[in-house]
DNA sequence: ATTACTAGTAGACGAGTAA
DNA sequence: TTTACTCGTCTACTAGTAA
């Protein structure tokens, strides 16, 4: 994001604009950022044109909201904070083990993945993947994981079908190497998918329900 | 600070140049921020007049630090984007009851500023203030609580001494309001004075070491 | 009051280049 | 190789003003 937009995203944040609409006047506005009140109208439809906010012109007074995809621009920033101070290794999520569509499974078997796989993770995936379901206090984790660059896996055309990009983070679970496997276009998540050298559900005796930490290094 | 000085130091902090100086030509931050060499040459520059960072510039390669001040304004922006992404409506440090050095007192007592606590707090505050010291994981709230407005009293001269300004911030201890009270210039800081319209030691029977929670409404 | 256009200007940027 | 100067261009700003 071009940083002159992630100036008045913030100061727009800071006024409650990430829960909800605020009436916010483009010379306000201009106050708030020290500049003038055509330079904040103009930098409004920036941010529209680039859709990081969305407005509610009245008659009188504009309302201002930040978007999804505007949301998405801060915690990218707040995540490089929390790296620079919050400075650890590794990282914990904590979830609990659950029974997935059965899906994921099909896709990591596609060989145009697992060769992929098998050359950044350096062991042979298991044909299929274990689904932790992340605990809620910890949902916020997975942005910063995904802020931080991952090891890209492109997609293929295969049968006529096609796989997009997923990205794998290297992690650990109880101490037995595995990877965290996001497809690279999906928005919220709150469940992971594992992949590892081993059978970890019953390598591990995991049944679902039951309560695991995944460890990521950064 | 000038937004675009942020975006350079969060880079740089990145790099790691919080901790320790790190080598870096102008030519890699230059491609780090998407700029020419000789942009990032002028943006060094800049940083190093307005103290932000400092430089070891060597034969071959410069190593560059971020400083303290360069620091805290960091420190600032991180604190609004934890105000926007974990927005709750007060926090709470964590402390142990200390021994001041009988200090706190003398000052508070002086009528220039007894005059103003009684305006802002609504209550005339006890004679002496309570000095908790602060939990080391919990040393980080009071940055966040210093780039929260708080209530500004002014300072004032008397008897040929100079009392500066100081920052009150509205708080609970179990219930019983009160308010902390910071110089205006003041860096690090582990112990909290509390002032209070009661003798909390007294009226809480609180001992030295003791554990003791202060909240504090943001 | 608003928002946002046009026009003129100051300053930020990169190319060329010196040290 | 470095860093960082000068200088021309072009962007981003503000003032004035319309709607």
């Amino acid at each position: 994001m071009d940083e002159k937009y992630s100036f008045a995203l913030r100061k727009l944040g800071l006024l409650g604009a990430i829960d909800d609409y605020i009436a916010i006047s483009s010379r306000e506005l201009g106050d708030a950022l020290e500049m003038s009140q055509q330079s904040a109208s103009k930098r409004i439809l920036e941010l529209l044109d680039e859709k990081y906010i969305e407005r509610d012109l009245g008659a009188r007074r504009q309302r201002i909201r930040i978007t999804q995809k505007g949301a998405d621009e801060m915690k990218k920033e707040y995540n490089e904070y929390r790296r620079i101070f919050e400075l650890t290794d590794h990282l914990t999520i904590h979830g609990t083990i659950a029974t997935g569509m059965g899906e994921g499974g099909y896709y990591i078997c596609q060989p145009g993945y697992m060769r992929q796989f098998q050359k950044i993770l350096e062991f042979t995936p298991f044909e299929g993947t274990l689904n932790i379901l992340v605990d809620p206090e910890d949902v916020g984790k997975i942005d910063m994981i995904r802020s931080i660059a991952g090891h890209n896996v492109t997609g293929f055309n295969c049968d006529g079908r096609s796989f997009g990009n997923v990205v794998l983070y290297k992690a650990k679970i109880r101490n037995i190497d595995c990877a965290i496997v996001v497809p690279e276009r999906s928005h919220y998540m709150d469940t992971l998918e594992i992949i590892c050298q081993y059978h970890l559900r019953r390598t591990l005796s995991l049944n679902d329900g039951d309560h695991i930490d995944v460890k990521i290094d950064i």
